[in-house]
This record gives C-alpha cells, structure tokens and sequence, in this order.
DNA sequence: CGTCTGGTTGATACGACTCAAATTTGGTGG
DNA sequence: CCACCAAATTTGAGTCGTATCAACCAGACG
C-alpha cells in the first residue's frame, strides 16, 4: 500500500482506472473515444497539496481534469469563512466548458498533492465535434456535477450534523466506487476534519464529535487518511441517502460501444 | 396592481420583456435570433400556483422556460423536510439538457400561478444547431445557473440568518433587475416566509424575526407580495455580497447583433 | 360569517459554536 | 534513529443562534 505521503503517488492505485473511468460510468465508449480522451489528456500538471489549480478571478483558459488525488471548489467570504463547494476525485472534471466565462466565480484547489489534465477549449471544441459519444458523456458529466451541488445545498440546509457528516461520506464513496477506487469497504479518504468541517457549514471541533459518534456506533472507520465504512445500508439510513442524483442508472452504461 | 391571485396574470410587469430578456444579458440576439426563440416558446402552460410542473421521479420531456410567475426547484427528506435549491423568475430556464437523464432528481413547483413554455429535445437540438449566438447564450445560462447553486451552498453554508437572508433578498433582486422588472427599488417577492424558510435553511418563525430586523434597521420593506430595498449598498454590505457569480459582465452584451 | 393561510409573538430548549488547552500524528532535519 | 516542529485531532467548559412549541392575529375567500 503506497503511503500518503510518498512522492511516487497519493493513492493505492495510482496507476488506477484511466480518466475515462468516470464517463464510463454513463456510456461503455469505443476504443476510438478512449483513445481521443487520451489524446487530450496528455498536456498534465502536478499541483502541491494545499495549492490553487486555479484560482478566483482568474480568467478560465482551461478544462481540468483530475488525473490524481483530490480537489476542491471553495469560495471564501471577506470575513475569512470558506465553503467548500464541491470535492472532485480522480476521473471527474472540474470546470466544463467554464472557457465562456470571463472569470472564475471561485477557486480550486488541491487537496493531495494532484495530478490535472489541462486540455483546452479548442481541443474540447474538437473533441465534441468528433465524437458524439463523448459529448453526450460530457454532458452527463455536467449534469450530475450540478445534481450534486444540488443535494449539497440540501444536505446543508436541511440535515443535522450527524446525517450531513453521514451523507458526505456515502457520497464520496459511492462516487470512489464508481471509478474502481473502493476495494473491501474501503478507500482513501485525504480530507482533514478541517476540510470535512468547510463543506459541511460546521465547526472542525463539532466534525471531530461528530466522527466520534459515528465510529462508536459502529458505522465507520476513519483512520490515517483511510476510510472503512462497516455498515453501508445502516449509514445511508441514517443519512437519508437517495443516490437517485448520483444518475447512475443510464442503460448505455451496460452496452458495449465496440460492437 | 395586479393581485397575486386574480386570474389575468401575477406581475406587474404582465406583458412585459419577452423570453429572451436573459440570454439577453449575455449577448444581443439578433432580430433572426429572437424570432427563432420565440418559434419554439410557442406551447405554452398555465399552472396553478402551489402546484408541481414536473415532479421528482419523472422522466424529463421539455425543457421549460419561465414567461411568467415565478417557480422554484426542490428538494425533499423521507422526514417531511424540504429545501427549495433554486428559484426561478420570468426569463429562467428550468433544465437545460436534462432530458439526457432517466428521471428527475427533484421537483420544480410553482410559487405562483405560471407561465411556462416547454420546449421539446428536437427543438432545442434544431435551435442550436441553427444558431450559434443562442447556443453560447444558453450555456452561459446554464453555467450561471449552476454559479447561483454554488453561492446558494456557500451562503447557507456560511452566513448568519441575518446576513443569509439579505443575501438572497440582493440576488434576486438583481436578477430581477437584468431582466427588466424592477423599478424605483422596488419588485415583486411573491415567496412566503415559509418559502424563504425552505430556501435558507432556517424555520418560518426565525425567518420572521429576522426580516423584522431588517425593517427596523431601515434597509428592507416588505408587504404584500412587493420588495422595497430602501438600502441596496448598505444591504448588499450586510450579504457580503459579490456580484462576481452572476456573470454579468459579458462585453458581449453592450454589442449590436443586427449590425 | 367561519375557515384557512400567512404572519407575528412569547417562552423554552438544544444543537452547534467558541475559546482554550492538551495530546497525537506525521514530516523534517540533525 | 531521535529530537523537534507544525499540523491535525481531541477534550472540556461555557455560550449563543436558531429551533421548537404554542398561541394569537389579520386578511382573503367561499
């Protein structure tokens, strides 16, 4: 198991599933988008943990796509109050079609030290116009990223800390499980109580009970960046967990492309 | 003034700017541009106030565009809670390309009684393949729209009652403004405290106590359905307010496109 | 009129925050 | 390999913002 900290790479796959994984997960696609993915995914950039891929008021001059470790969308307030926005894990993009834009609402920002893709607009035009199947991939891709914002909204709004902390947690994993990143019930989980406690809207002392509740009752295992959820169906319960906004259910999703 | 529930039509503004007023905001549409819209905004709908135009679970079949009223979209817990994710005035797409997605995730209800075009997949596929000004339009829309959810999170994430509130009191106020139905400081606010409720996060009674303060500290009226911001700047200080994510800013916009 | 929805008020409770300090962990350099 | 330091986690005590519960009131409607 590569450590977390190793400089060869974060994860304990980190030859992992390729970047296709995650749009795979919406439609099987052909040997010829795969590799036209590739192609575009070729121009890469590591960012240190803790670093801005890009951040607020920048001009978007490229799309992101997360080839290694974990990011964040946060937006932060003039009294100093961050929110974590979004979280992106391996397989997911960060800011489709954004280009249009004349500047970023908000920043990203690494997590683990990362590994991003930049593919530009022109080679996104280009890649649309070819390749159908990916486009509708893409905005698939688009439009989960936003259900996701949704439920968020939601969660915060509306779920105690208890059920927030829980539904985060089943969220991640399922969404790690999807790009073959879950192995036992288990997976790498880099977000510290502070991170967990920014997107959450609570307090890193009231994340750190609250975890604590969560491991007494026997739901989870939360150690060295390492997450083992014990007792899935019991947490998604306590989470009021409906994965319908993960979309998950595309019937192209069983089809084989190659035919 | 029309009365919220008299039968001709909810605003004041009842035949006011037509559908394109948004996509407006974003670049001048040609005359060619506008009629093209207004081709496929043709099957329209009234529906009653309080009551779902597509419910969660549905399979998507239009996109809707809001001519009149206004909608809002929302989210709902197994324990009965709800969360409105997003409001939706006069101007406002409701799902753009969501028909690529096996059902809906949430539900889009009507505040008040609605005028809402539906808009088939093959007329949006013909629109864009035919006119390239709209679909640059309709994704800068559709990437505000989600640049609204992510400020949503942050601010029920982050802000006080206090502030969370004026907030969403500035947002849509400008948003009204862009699409021309403010005027003299004041609009339309057809939500209840129970809606706002259900938007912030917070529960009526609080929500009450809250816009009380605002009153009193001079910077809010509201009575009977119409909003008066006395005090914008001062209000907009309160919300910490960044215009940044509404994306206002297009040169775009200030061109001519019938030249 | 009586009913209903939406708004207002008061009293009380509690979930989550704050502040402060101690402890553990992981990384760094001698 | 150990000593050190910074970051992350944990614990405790006290407070506060917002929720809860329960009436009550006003206007709109049938």
């Amino acid at each position: 198991m590569t450590h977390p900290t190793a400089d060869a790479g974060v994860f304990s796959f980190s030859s992992g599933p390729g970047v296709a994984s995650k749009l795979e997960a919406f439609t099987k696609l052909s040997s010829d988008d795969r590799s036209a993915l590739s192609a575009v995914t070729k121009n890469v950039r590591w960012v240190d943990a803790r670093r801005d891929v890009v951040s607020e008021g920048d001009k978007p001059r490229f799309v992101h796509l997360v080839c290694e470790g974990w990011a964040c969308r946060y937006k932060q307030l003039p009294d100093g109050k961050r929110q974590i926005v979004s979280l992106f894990v391996p397989g997911d993009f960060c800011d489709l079609n954004v280009y249009i834009l004349k500047s970023m609402d908000h920043s990203i920002g690494a997590i683990t030290r990362l590994k991003v893709a930049m593919i530009t607009p022109e080679e996104m035009n280009a890649l649309t116009a070819e390749r159908p199947r990916i486009t509708q991939a893409l905005w698939w891709h688009e439009l989960v990223t936003t259900a996701i914002q949704r439920e968020w909204t939601l969660n915060i709004g509306q779920r105690s800390a208890y059920e927030r902390i829980s539904h985060l947690l089943v969220e991640l994993y399922l969404r790690l499980q999807t790009v073959g990143r879950v192995s036992d019930g288990r997976c790498d989980f880099p977000l510290t109580q502070n991170d967990l406690a920014d997107a959450t809207g609570l307090t890193a002392v009231h994340v750190n009970r609250t975890l604590q509740e969560l491991r007494r009752n026997g739901l989870i295992e939360l150690e060295r960046k390492q997450l083992h959820i014990i007792d899935l169906d019991a947490l998604m319960d306590v989470a009021m967990f409906n994965a319908n906004y993960l979309h998950l259910d595309h019937e192209g999703r069983h089809l084989d492309a190659n035919a």
